[in-house]
DNA sequence: CTTGACTGGCTAACAGTGTTAGCCCTACTG
DNA sequence: CAGTAGGGCTAACACTGTTAGCCAGTCAAG
C-alpha cells in the first residue's frame, strides 16, 4: 500500500471514530487530506475498499488487545469490552453487517479469535457461544438498548460464570 | 394512525423485508402506493418516523413469538432464532442502532422482554446475558460472521445449557 | 534531448438520496 | 355558499458515491 493509500485510511479512520460510520465521506475523507474527493479513486476502486482497510486494521488491534489480556475468560471478556467502549464507531464498523474477507489482511479474523478459542480449550461450541455473548454485550450497551442505569457488570459476570463452569 | 398511514407502513414493511433497509427509499415507498415521495410527508414527519412505525410492528410480532413459545429458557432461544431468521431485514431494523424509543408503541420493548424475564424467575443479570447471547447468535449469524458450515445448533445449546444451570 | 508512459491531481457532471416550498383540486362543514 | 383541511402534485435544493476527461509533473528509454 502506498503512502498516500496509507495516509487516505488513516484519515477515514479518524473521521469514523469521532463521527460515526456516516461522517465518512468521500468529500469529508478528501476534505482532511486537503484534495478533491474524484482523486480518492486514484487510490482506492471506493469507498468500501477504503472501509475495509479500516475495518482491517481495528480488527488487527483488536486482536492485540486481546493477545495482550491476561489468560481466562474473564479477563478476556473484559479486554474486549474495553476496546470496543474505547472504540464504538470502529467496533460498530468491523462487528456490523456482512465483512468484506476479500479485503482484509489474511489470518486476521482467526487471529482475533484465537485468545478465546484458546481460553475455552478449542471447544468450537463454547466459543462461539461465548463469542455471541460477548458481541451482544457489547453492541447492546454501544447501542443503547440496555435500560439506562442497567447493571452491565453483574450481567457480564453472570454471563462470565455461565460460561467458565466446565 | 389514518388509513392511509397504515397503508404507508405496510408498503415500507414490504419493501424492507425484501430487500433489506436500503431498499427503503422515500421514492421507491411512494412508487409502491402509485403517489410520489413528497405525499408522503403529509403523513409522517420524516423518513425514521416510518422506519419507527415498521420497527413497532416487528417488535409486537417478535413479542407475540416469544409469548407463544412453550416455558424454558431452550424454547425461548428456538422461538427466537426462528423469528429472526424468518425476518431477518426486519430483525436487523429493529435491534441494531439507536431505538426510537418515543416513537415506539409504549410498552412494547419490556413486553418482549418479559417472557425472558420471567424464564430466569426475574434475575435481571441472568436476563440481560441471555438476552445478549441470543442476540449475538442471531445477529452473527444474519450477518454471516460465523465461519461457512459452522454448527450453530451446538453453539445454541451450548449457551442455553451454561444459562439455564441454576 | 526528446518522447512516451505513469502518477496523481483537477473540474464538470450524473444519478440517486431525503426533504422543502408552493401550488391545486376535492370534499366536507359552518 | 364560503372556507378550510386533506392529500395529491412539480420543481428544486443539498448531499451522497462515482465517472469521464483533462492536465501538470516525473522519470526512464530511444
Amino acid at each position: 500500500m502506498s503512502e498516500r493509500a496509507a495516509q487516505i485510511v488513516t484519515a477515514a479512520r479518524e473521521l469514523i471514530e469521532d463521527g460515526g460510520a456516516d461522517a465518512l465521506t468521500m468529500r469529508a475523507l478528501a476534505n482532511r487530506l486537503g484534495i478533491r474527493a474524484p482523486s480518492l479513486y486514484k487510490h482506492f476502486p471506493d469507498k468500501a475498499a477504503v472501509e475495509a482497510q479500516v475495518i482491517g486494521v481495528a480488527m488487527t488491534e483488536l486482536a492485540e488487545a486481546l493477545e495482550a489480556a491476561g489468560p481466562g475468560l474473564p479477563a478476556l471478556g473484559v479486554a474486549y469490552r474495553r476496546y470496543a467502549l474505547a472504540h464504538p464507531h470502529l467496533y460498530r464498523l468491523m462487528s456490523s453487517g456482512p465483512l468484506p474477507r476479500d479485503l482484509l489482511p489474511p489470518g486476521v479474523e482467526e487471529r482475533a479469535a484465537m485468545p478465546l478459542v484458546r481460553a475455552v480449550a478449542f471447544d468450537e461450541a463454547a466459543s462461539r457461544a461465548a463469542w455471541a455473548f460477548a458481541h451482544g454485550m457489547v453492541i447492546l450497551e454501544l447501542d443503547g438498548r440496555f435500560p439506562p442505569g442497567a447493571d452491565l457488570g453483574s450481567a457480564w459476570e453472570a454471563g462470565m460464570a455461565a460460561f467458565s463452569v466446565p
